[in-house]
DNA sequence: CTCTATTA
DNA sequence: TAATAGAGG
């Protein structure tokens, strides 16, 4: 599940107020976003939303109330896609298919013995995010007029260069990774109601969007990006998910700001023999991954209501009342953006 | 996660 | 008006 720099974050992190973001382009890990939802929408005993015919429809759910509260808000969404994940990622791959398929055991354990908050979260830990619901999201994003990018590889990483572009904002994602990846701002917990349910407690708190300047961080961990990405290779990341035993942000930092690179650490301090990956290799992978330029315009397109209530309404069983409630606030959303585009000279529309 | 009706 | 519970498909 990506890199964990929160410890490093901390300091440089601060909350976004959503103005800053007004008329701006974000682009959206819609993998990470999609699998939230599939894991989140769902009902008491666990069961996602699904249409008569028993297809999962939690992703659209999310995606599509998610974005026209977005757009209400100023932000105009990008979302970009998975491609085929690189080799090196396999063993984490691996991994994470053995804990859904504990997880699998772990819940027909508790169904059989009627534990309903056991059912519940182990429901939401077996979700599965199919090339279906990818293609399904980017349907209903096209007849929303919201541009969709696909990545050749790591939607992380794709997301993080069209930020390095300029060609968006920033780069909202859960995971760190994008930092790595060379993204210029990374915007975390981007919600608009800010309400999440504590796992396993029923308490609910605030959740705010923060947002993270790559700037900020390296001045203030006085790094350099290829820096931070040894030390996140000495704590673990998605292609070497064990890291160095023994070595936390902490450790890890205070041995790269010693000794400048992996390479250059003194024997005495970390064993070679505990380096049990191709860090340079990693490494690579996070200063040059594989994206490319995206293929169509990222600009807003005006929306086609009568394509998204024949895909939500008439073929996944939504509610014509709140789909036609939610276009009314999407065109809105749009107008709006609009003008203000007229204003200041960014007009979003050829 | 988000929506909406209900409640205070 | 704001907070909360329950449903959404």
């Amino acid at each position: 599940m990506g890199v964990d720099l929160s410890d490093l974050v901390a300091e440089v992190k601060r909350e976004l107020s959503l103005s800053e973001v007004k008329g701006k382009k974000v682009g959206i890990d819609a993998y990470n976003a999609i699998y939230q939802f599939l894991a989140a929408i769902r009902q008491f005993d666990g069961t996602p939303l699904m249409n008569r015919e028993g297809k999962v429809t939690s992703h659209l759910n999310g995606v599509f109330y998610r974005t026209v509260n977005l757009l209400e808000e100023g932000i105009i969404p990008i979302y970009v896609f998975d491609g085929k994940p690189p080799e090196m990622k396999s063993q984490e791959l691996e991994n994470r298919r053995k804990i859904k398929e504990e997880a699998e055991r772990k819940l027909e354990r508790a169904r059989e013995e009627g534990k309903i908050e056991e059912v519940r979260k182990f429901s939401q830990m077996t979700s599965r995010l199919t090339s279906d619901m990818a293609k399904e999201s980017k349907e209903l994003l096209g007849f929303m007029g919201i541009a969709t990018v696909q990545a050749p590889s790591e939607g992380e990483a794709e997301a993080a260069y069209l930020n390095s572009k300029g060609l968006t904002f920033a780069s909202a994602s859960q995971d760190y990774d994008s930092l790595l990846f060379g993204a210029i701002r990374l915007i975390r917990n981007l919600t608009i109601s800010g309400k999440r349910k504590l796992p396993n407690k029923d308490i609910y708190i605030e959740i705010k969007p923060e947002i993270i300047d790559s700037s900020l961080l390296v001045k203030k961990l006085e790094i350099t990006r290829e820096q931070l990405i040894d030390i996140a290779i000495l704590v673990g990341t998605d292609y070497n998910p064990d890291g160095v035993k023994g070595i936390g942000p902490k450790k890890a930092y205070r041995l790269i700001k010693t000794f400048k690179r992996i390479e250059n650490i003194d024997k005495k301090e970390l064993d070679p023999e505990m380096i049990k990956f191709d860090y340079k290799k990693i490494r690579e992978m996070f200063l040059n991954p594989e994206v490319s330029l995206p293929s169509v315009p990222l600009d807003l397109r005006d929306p086609d209501p009568e394509k998204i209530i024949q895909f939500l309404v008439k073929e996944n069983d939504f509610n014509e009342e709140r789909v036609k409630g939610a276009i009314q606030r999407l065109q809105k959303a749009m107008r709006d953006l609009r003008d203000m585009g007229r204003q200041t000279g960014l007009d979003q529309w050829f």
